[in-house]
DNA sequence: ACGATGGCTGGGAGCGCTTCCAGCGACAGT
DNA sequence: ACTGTCGCTGGAAGCGCTCCCAGCCATCGT
């Protein structure tokens, strides 16, 4: 078994002190600089050894003035948002891209007031080295924050009116585009479209994708409704569509949620799906497999999202010269379309 | 519009400068300790508000040995897992906890060997300034790795085979003699428990409790059968118990997600729900309130717990005496039985 | 033989804060 | 007047690390 925890970690100093150099060539060791004699660096590797030296953070980061520590906000504290699967698949991905670096993870629930006066506060005091920002919504005081702290900062989604320095996002309008164009592979020409909240650019950008399409094929838009990206919204949208175009043959849908519920509302009105009626969604986030029938949709990885979001922040904390990122979606054919 | 970002925070010495006092005096201000004068303490803040200063962070840790950090431990980065609602709760109500002090929350998924070595070196180097730890099982070797550290720890659930010092645990117990009692109240008497893994602290107490319950009323156990707390697993369990107790009235399953693998048997089974059997589970987590029929079971508070194991962590840390927790739980009564 | 190079070294000055402590004047008690 | 208290003060020594820089010795070219 190996010993007690130690009452105190030993010093950079008392490592030095036994290994007979001073604490410079002790610390040119440790970080393993060059000019370092064969002999010191034993002699120090031995001490380091011996006294289970390990170096203090803070005082390296005080000293480098990098606290190794990126955090990640999130701007719902609502149990209800934060329970999304989305967000646990963001902080894998990131906690992936961490893995082999000396970085940590920092999270920051800041949607009340009081949330986002401490991570002002955090990002005020250097209490980090760079933060990443997910689903934003336009307006987010979030954005202002940040931007006023001066602290590098990835965003994870563009927030609607608003183009950060850097950010990851999905290819919201080549999928869309993508899954438009296997409807109307499939024959279908009386496509509808349940979009998300437009006022979101995830919304936005997909139903541009849809109309896209539609174009290209020579089609024209066949109906919209909006929806909220949730089911609820998404069965909503279905009844209102069915009412207006009694004769639509596929629907795209802004999400899998939105999908979801309007399976349901035509499964509800005697349709067959795909048989009278395709339907294609947007995500592939879990629920795309448990629909009935399972849900032909727009794969995007969002543990992707997170990896990347991580490397390019790490990028630019290093101050490399880095870009923004738009990750490829794919489509993921089940029986739905 | 506010100011830029200044390009360097000002520190105390220019505080302490532009006040005219020296650099103890402005600490004190700004740590609002005693032996401060009047008018000491109104130059000081005129010159803090004047610059906007905020106290470093870093600096003040290396100097308080505080990081002002506390760790989630997570013992599982697989995605599926850590996308568990639970998950979410707990960060939820650690967040609130930690609402209206000065710490932060650090997200270590620690499953990979990997993700435990980071961990440990985070701990070793003094990262951070307590770890809260969940869902770990008996043998998991942060449990070794925490203690060795000698960082304050405080467990959610206690793993089986051991006591940690401070730990917040629900009333299992408690709860599964309160599910079981309710089934006997309403006049069933072959009562089946489906049990968690009895390899977990929670899985052994909810089915010892499940026991009491029924010796105490003078029933004798109907029948068990081990399933692994998902709802596959419960099914499997399920059906079992209807092989071997074909009469049986009532089942008690230890959690809702097997509850719910239970109640699509009995279904199939052709018996009705609650009328031929009842049904009783254990989290109320989501999942009992959109089963066929909604689920009667044991509400625990996942949000509590998280919050509880923060509040300990903090008087842990601050040296106070404190001891361990154990959080009721209360029948939630819906349909199924 | 000479200076020029160049790897290695330790001293020391930070990084920005807290905190101990000696010292100060003012004021009360004798 | 002298001592003792007491509230307040600034100097200085940390906290544990990084990193610049002047200095040292060998080696090299001429």
């Amino acid at each position: 078994m190996a010993a007690v925890a130690p009452r105190r970690q030993p010093t950079l100093d008392e490592v030095a002190e036994r290994a007979g150099v001073s604490r410079s060539a002790a610390s040119r060791v440790i970080n393993n600089a060059p000019h370092v004699s064969r002999a010191t660096r034993d002699a120090v590797e031995k001490a380091v050894k011996e006294l289970g030296y390990l170096p203090n953070r803070t005082a390296r980061a005080l000293a480098t003035r990098q606290t190794g520590i990126v955090a990640l906000a999130v701007p719902d504290d609502d149990p209800q948002l934060f329970a999304d699967p989305f967000f646990a698949q963001v902080i894998v991905g990131v906690s992936a891209a961490l893995e082999d670096t000396d970085l940590h993870l920092l999270l920051c629930l800041a949607s009340s007031g009081r949330g986002r006066a401490r991570l002002t506060k955090l990002l005020q005091t250097r209490g980090v080295d760079g933060i990443l920002l997910v689903a934003l919504r336009g307006d987010d005081p979030l954005t202002d924050i940040v931007r006023r702290a001066g602290v590098p900062a990835v965003y994870g989604g563009r927030p609607l009116h608003f183009e950060p320095e850097w950010y990851v996002d999905s290819d919201n309008v080549g999928g869309a585009r993508l899954a438009t164009e296997h409807l109307i592979g499939l024959g279908r020409t009386r496509i509808v479209s349940i979009t998300g909240q437009m006022c979101t650019e995830a919304g936005a950008a997909r139903h541009r994708g849809y109309r896209e399409a539609m174009v290209i094929a020579g089609l024209s838009p066949h109906g919209t409704a909006e929806g909220d990206f949730t089911e609820a919204g998404g069965a909503a949208a279905m009844k209102t569509l069915l009412d207006e175009h009694p004769d639509l043959d596929a629907v795209f849908a802004a999400n899998d949620n939105m999908a979801a519920g309007a399976l349901r509302v035509l499964g509800g009105s005697g349709r067959s799906v795909p048989g009278d009626v395709a339907v294609v969604g947007f995500d592939d986030l879990g629920i795309a497999e448990r629909t009935e029938p399972p849900l032909t949709t727009v794969h995007q990885s969002i543990q992707g999202l997170g990896k990347e979001m991580t490397r390019l922040l790490i990028g630019v904390i290093a101050g490399q010269e880095r870009s923004s990122i738009i990750l490829p979606t794919r489509l993921v054919l089940r029986e739905s379309a």
